[in-house]
DNA sequence: AGCCCCGGTTACACAGAGGGAACCACCGCC
DNA sequence: GGCGGTGGTTCCCTCTGTGTAACCGGGGCT
């Protein structure tokens, strides 16, 4: 790679993108954004996500300050997660490509088959 | 995984996410949305993308109905993508992003400095 | 002839993402 | 005692994302 995009605005963006740009960052903040409070094994269930990558998902949105972890030194343990004010204001960038992605997955869907009856068509 | 996560919404944008979510695909969009029409090599210069890549990420956009690729069989032959109206519908998501991505960065960067200082810390 | 550009494709290699399963301590339930 | 849940961590293994480099045909420059 040329290091260096040669776009400025792309290399930030692609930075940020890099960070909370990943799928499963994305789907934690909306998910904590929908219930406010969750706790790790609600997450995990909710979000079909592995032990592994959530713990790790988590740990990076808490270091990125878009997450709050409060542990409560209970029996059994209980770790709840909520959205910090960073994380709040990630909500509306989250919510409209969300938005745009539940509207237009049948109109990519279509695009893509339409895009591989063709390519099968020239085979032929 | 857990294959179908379970709340449907989330597993459909996270599809989305998994089609158009990458880095390459989002920098292209904002490319083409910023200059309208470019040719292959200037894509290519202009992201600091390998040849590769952009081949491929190009294609997956095309299939994906998102970008128009328009051949023009001269000599040299000239080849020039543009956005589609699927494709443009597409910027606002990507704008309000890379907004937020924006004001945010150095918001995240403080976090994260604060988060690994008191790890230091913590560790001594 | 030799090298460069256009727009790709293909082969190869390597790093990292991500899943799965086992393990941990602590406790409750039966 | 044995299984289950809570919140993780650690090891292992696979799969894919991405880059590098070579090659292609066709032509132009010199």
């Amino acid at each position: 790679m040329n290091k260096a995009n040669q776009c400025p605005e792309c290399g930030r963006i692609n930075e940020v993108l890099g960070r909370v740009g990943d799928r499963w960052s994305v789907l934690i903040v909306i998910s904590l954004a929908q219930y406010g409070t969750l706790r790790f094994n609600e997450l995990k269930r909710h979000l079909g996500i592995s032990q592994r990558m959530l713990s790790l998902t988590l740990r990076a949105l808490e270091r990125d300050g878009l997450v709050n972890r409060t542990y409560h030194p209970t029996i059994p343990p209980k770790v709840e997660y909520s959205l910090t004010p960073l994380g709040q204001s990630f909500r509306k960038p989250v919510e409209v490509m969300g938005l745009w992605a539940l509207e237009n997955l049948g109109a990519i869907d279509k695009a893509r088959a339409a895009y591989d009856a063709e390519a099968v068509a020239e085979d032929a």
